[in-house]
DNA sequence: TTGAATACCATCTTATCCCATGTTAGGTTT
DNA sequence: AAACCTAACATGGGATAAGATGGTATTCAA
């Protein structure tokens, strides 16, 4: 699963390394990238990211306008970006425009899936989350099972 | 499960032994942990916590802004950290800065997480928590019935 | 021919691997 | 019960590989 935060040089010729730990989840192919429509940043994933997606589509109504709206935003605006001998991947213009992105990209874990933000723009908001998540804490109070501990 | 509670050192190169029985909990295979959000202390557990934390989390509606804090506070702040051949993990600066830690590092079991302080805040915090539980221990007194003694 | 994208190579930093050693807790022998 | 042995745990330091980054060369297409 994608863990952690890593900021990383965006050089001028638009490439970025992609974390170690990132690439190893999914398993030197290449990442699939498309414009967040919730604000100015990227979401990110592997195949297997995407075929959770695609299910998922496929289980709506050919016809379902929310259905329409997920497959060209996902599929439609999504680049598939391959890594070098290196591990990095070269950031498509269009891409960093939307995320605001100059000199160094952030790739944030989240699970299942990343995003990747501009750095400064990331620290704005992680703080203000950070705060909900203090004020909220209680509710991640799991009822956690001991027979759970140890597994894959 | 996690418990017990054990000081190891921290070296310079913020190498730290994970005790032995915790490892023995995680199957050899790697340790999670963040910053806690409660305090300059580190949280930490195995993949099944992480698994846990997640699930809850997939339980949440995907636009609550709650959820959203929770996948960043948790996913986006935790490193996967590996064991070396001897069962040392090597905690980056920006958690030891988190926690204060210099040259030692306390690990405190709470069952199915664990977490890491600063030895000397540790023992404050674990005295005020003494006084608590002492002022409070009429509340732990178990309902027992003697005639219920003896089951399986 | 010229610009842009991609492949190739070189370097630096940092994490991780490997080996050596100290320490302690059990367990065994006498 | 005392002395001893051994194995597991913890720790330190040097060697090595991996990761990140910058620059140059090459290829493809407009």
């Amino acid at each position: 699963m994608f863990v952690s935060t890593a900021t990383n040089t965006l050089d001028t010729k638009g490439r970025v390394s992609v974390p170690a730990g990132f690439r190893a989840q999914v398993d030197d192919e290449a990442i699939f990238v498309w414009p967040s429509f919730d604000g100015p940043f990227l979401e990110g994933g592997g195949q297997a990211l995407l075929n959770t997606y695609s299910q998922l589509i496929e289980s709506m109504d050919p016809y379902d306008d929310v259905r329409i709206a997920f497959e060209h935003t996902i599929f439609g605006s999504s680049k598939s970006l391959s890594f070098d001998a290196t591990g990095r991947v070269s950031l498509p213009k269009d891409l960093c425009v939307h995320a605001q992105l100059s000199s160094s990209a952030t790739f944030v874990g989240l699970g299942s899936r990343f995003q990747i933000w501009e750095p400064k723009a990331y620290e704005l908001r992680a703080q203000a989350l950070r705060d909900m998540a203090k004020s909220s804490r209680h509710l991640m109070r799991p009822k956690v099972h001991m027979s759970g501990e140890g597994e894959a």
